[in-house]
DNA sequence: AGCACGCCGACT
DNA sequence: GTCGGCGTGCTC
């Protein structure tokens, strides 16, 4: 053993470094956490690596309070894979680590589950000996339980002897029996029995199911391609299945399951290990209870949404994300920006074991990934059983009649599928009433007052709100100006929903958005409502697309296709594209043909040409083309330095400095400043940098070399401020 | 980020 | 006479 090791420790903090501490009285190890003094603070932070010595003076060193964890809380693999990350998405490694650490870990509780085991001691045992007790059964019956077969666990006690609690009172205040805290050890499961599945697999199932297999035990990256309905999860339950039989764990990812959890109840239904779900709506508690669960080993499998990639599973064996393509995958606000899907990928080849990314539509970053040879592409072309695939037909808004939102074709096919007892789904991506207040009389139009936007108007109740900071006000009856009377302006879910009331009386109608359902009891009832057959009409937003089968629609109606159509965003028409196959997938499930109608003003737009013609593969190839023209993602690399001030040109005024540090970089371009698409957001102003590169290595060491320096300057301590690697949107 | 210290207005 | 506003400076 050396001279005094000194312990380099990751904190929470936004500094972008790890900073030096002396060892306390006990050893701590790479990977635990330790409790230090910071300032006048004292901080948890995880020790990150031991050195011989310091860059600090020694004076200034301080030694460790506490180790809090005998055992490394992340095991070497996992501690690598988040130092990674945090170089790769140049954030402190400190708030990383926060970032994938349950709330109770960051403050320092024991990470192990402590279960109380109670126990006679010697007094009791003479005590019971001696026949004490005699006018106290209760307590008598614990004592001789505790002395004949202790010690015994809570949960077994309160199984053996109802109200046993009040008699353990006074027997472990007279010292008669005590009670010891023992640590839960790591768990060692036994090889499950095999999941029993009623579903044959189909040809293209069985082949992608065989190449998976193959691939197990070793990096691979495979793409599942399958149009909804075709089966993707039956292979993920079976190459799962395969993992646990070779005393493996599987992990989980899929957007938003709080929401979802169907997924969930199909995977407790097939396995009998046992699952730990982890999403947004768990409390504290039950985080930390299903990280303990995955990080001893006794959760087989872990499903969870975005920040789940970071679970502690042993014995690894495989990861599934499903709906890979989704954008909920990249965190694209706060602080730790990430993608989760990308992130799967790296932990999957410093893990060695299998990735498989599943969607109908798959991301571009994907495709692209198959073309290198990088992925493996198994497609699932056909929807199981012999159900057709719905056929898509644009509707030209500027050729027929269009009264409130539906144009005539659409309102007559509508007619046509409700009275061929079909139900129909209505797609809106716009919640609330209007996305507009406006005058008639001077053309005064509603506007947000902390936002470069437009009020919403909510007309059920009664209010304008705006969708971008949350503001929210009563919904005037007459022109604030000129005192004309106003009227909503523009269809969103709610006036659809009023329009198809009017149109269709006593017609069940059931409304999906953020505003009618609020929490997942809302959704199942909606749900339920589809699926009874009761609701005849369904009208949603993007919640339509995910996820949710509704096999006795008939006919999907796009209402407005438009809006994306002409965004300045290069990912929008993919965007558009993943949107219309998604809600067209919700059709048609069973014997009848599904019917995809898109009301479009521009029916000649090439986009909606291709990918009609083509469907979602001839589409994305023909947007990859362009994508490779203009040298946007996959093709080039994006970092975005996005900046926000409550001073109109502060943010321009330090973006406009860190663009003179960076110089003339090689191979990296930069561009802008330039003001958001939205200026103005709940009352700061935004501003951004783009920096693009053709080579992912080019754009990290200028990235390096160039952050500590913006990170100097004096402009950026009055603003927020962050860098976003591989940003999804650059408008 | 916290959490100090540090100098100028309205209150018991 | 104090309580407290948030400006700037530091944390191994």
């Amino acid at each position: 053993m050396s001279a005094e090791q000194i312990l380099k420790v990751a904190l929470d903090t936004p500094l972008r470094r790890l900073f030096d501490y002396l060892p306390g009285d006990v050893p701590a190890a790479v990977g635990s956490r330790v409790r230090v003094p910071f300032g006048r603070q004292q901080l948890v932070g995880v020790v990150m690596g031991l050195a011989e010595g310091s860059d600090v003076p020694v004076a200034k060193l301080r030694p460790v309070t506490e180790v809090i964890d005998a055992e490394p809380l992340l095991p070497a693999a996992l501690l690598g894979f988040l130092g990674w990350a945090a170089s790769y998405y140049h954030y402190p490694v400190g708030a990383v680590l926060a970032a994938a650490l349950p709330k109770l870990l960051r403050e320092g509780v024991d990470a192990r589950e402590a279960v109380a085991h109670w126990h006679a001691t010697p007094a009791g045992q003479e005590a019971l000996a001696a026949g004490s007790l005699g006018r106290a059964p209760k307590q008598r019956e614990l004592l001789a339980l505790l002395a004949a077969q202790g010690p015994l666990v809570t949960l077994d006690l309160a199984e053996r002897l109802p109200r046993w609690r009040e008699a353990s009172r006074p027997l472990l205040e007279r010292g008669l029996i005590a009670q010891e805290d023992v640590v839960a050890t790591a768990v060692d499961a036994a090889l499950p029995a095999r999941a029993e599945s009623s579903h044959t697999l189909s040809e293209t199932q069985q082949a992608a199911f065989a190449s998976l297999c193959a691939g197990l035990g070793q990096f691979g990256s495979f793409l599942l391609d399958g149009v909804t309905g075709s089966g993707k999860t039956e292979v993920y339950l079976r190459l799962i299945d395969e993992v646990l039989a070779r005393g493996q764990t599987a992990l989980v990812l899929c957007p938003e399951i709080g929401l979802t959890p169907q997924l969930v109840s199909r995977f407790r239904e097939r396995f009998s290990v046992p699952i730990a779900a982890l999403h947004s709506q768990l409390t504290d508690r039950e985080r930390l209870a299903a990280w303990r669960s995955a990080a001893c080993g006794e959760a087989r499998i872990v499903i969870g949404t975005r920040s789940a990639v970071f679970a502690p599973l042993r014995d690894l064996g495989v990861i599934v994300v499903d709906e890979e393509h989704d954008a909920s995958f990249k965190q694209h606000e706060g602080g730790f920006r990430y993608s989760a899907r990308d992130l799967a990928v790296v932990r999957a080849q410093s893990t060695g074991v299998p990735v498989l990314l599943g969607s109908a539509t798959p991301s571009f970053e994907s495709l692209h990934n198959v073309a290198l040879g990088k992925s493996v592409r198994l497609s699932l072309p056909r929807r199981a059983g012999a159900a057709e695939p719905p056929s898509l037909q644009l509707v030209d808004m500027r050729a027929h009649a269009v009264h409130r939102g539906l144009s005539t074709p659409l309102a007559m096919a509508i007619d046509r599928h409700l009275a061929d007892g079909g139900q129909v789904l209505v797609f809106i991506n716009r919640r609330g009433y209007a996305p507009t207040l406006m005058c008639s009389g001077c053309g005064w139009i509603a506007p947000c007052q902390h936002c470069d936007a437009r009020m919403t108007v909510h007309q059920r109740e009664g209010r304008l709100s705006c969708h971008h900071c949350g503001a929210d006000e009563p919904l005037p009856d007459d022109c604030p100006r000129c005192g004309y009377k106003v009227k909503p302006l523009g269809h969103g879910t709610e006036r659809v929903e009023e329009t198809l009331a009017e149109r269709y009386p006593g017609m069940p109608i059931v409304r999906f958005d953020r505003d009618a359902v609020r929490q997942a009891s809302d959704l199942e009832a909606a749900i339920e409502r589809v699926t009874s057959g009761e609701a005849r009409i369904l009208v949603g937003t993007q919640m339509l697309t995910k996820g949710h089968h509704f096999p006795d629609v008939t006919l999907v109606a796009v209402l407005n296709a438009d809006q994306s159509l002409f965004s300045t965003d290069f990912r929008a028409a993919e965007r558009l594209a993943q949107t219309i196959v998604q809600v067209a997938g919700r059709a048609g499930r069973a014997a009848r043909a599904g019917e995809v109608l898109i009301q479009s003003e521009f029916p000649q737009h090439p986009l909606l040409l291709s990918l009609l013609a083509e469907g979602y593969a001839g589409f994305a190839k023909q947007a990859l083309i362009e994508r490779a023209a203009a040298g946007w993602p996959p093709y080039g690399r994006l970092a975005l330095l996005r900046a926000s001030g409550v001073k109109p040109e502060a943010a321009i005024d330090f973006l406009r400095q860190a663009r003179k540090l960076a110089g003339t970089p090689v191979g990296v371009t930069l561009q802008g400043p330039v003001p958001a698409a939205m200026v103005r957001r709940a009352g700061r102003h935004y501003a951004q940098l783009l920096v693009e590169s053709t080579e992912r290595p080019l754009l990290q060491r200028f990235l390096n070399s160039w952050l500590p320096q913006v990170e100097q300057l004096e402009s950026g301590r009055a603003l927020r401020w962050a860098l976003d690697v591989d940003p999804l949107e650059v408008f």
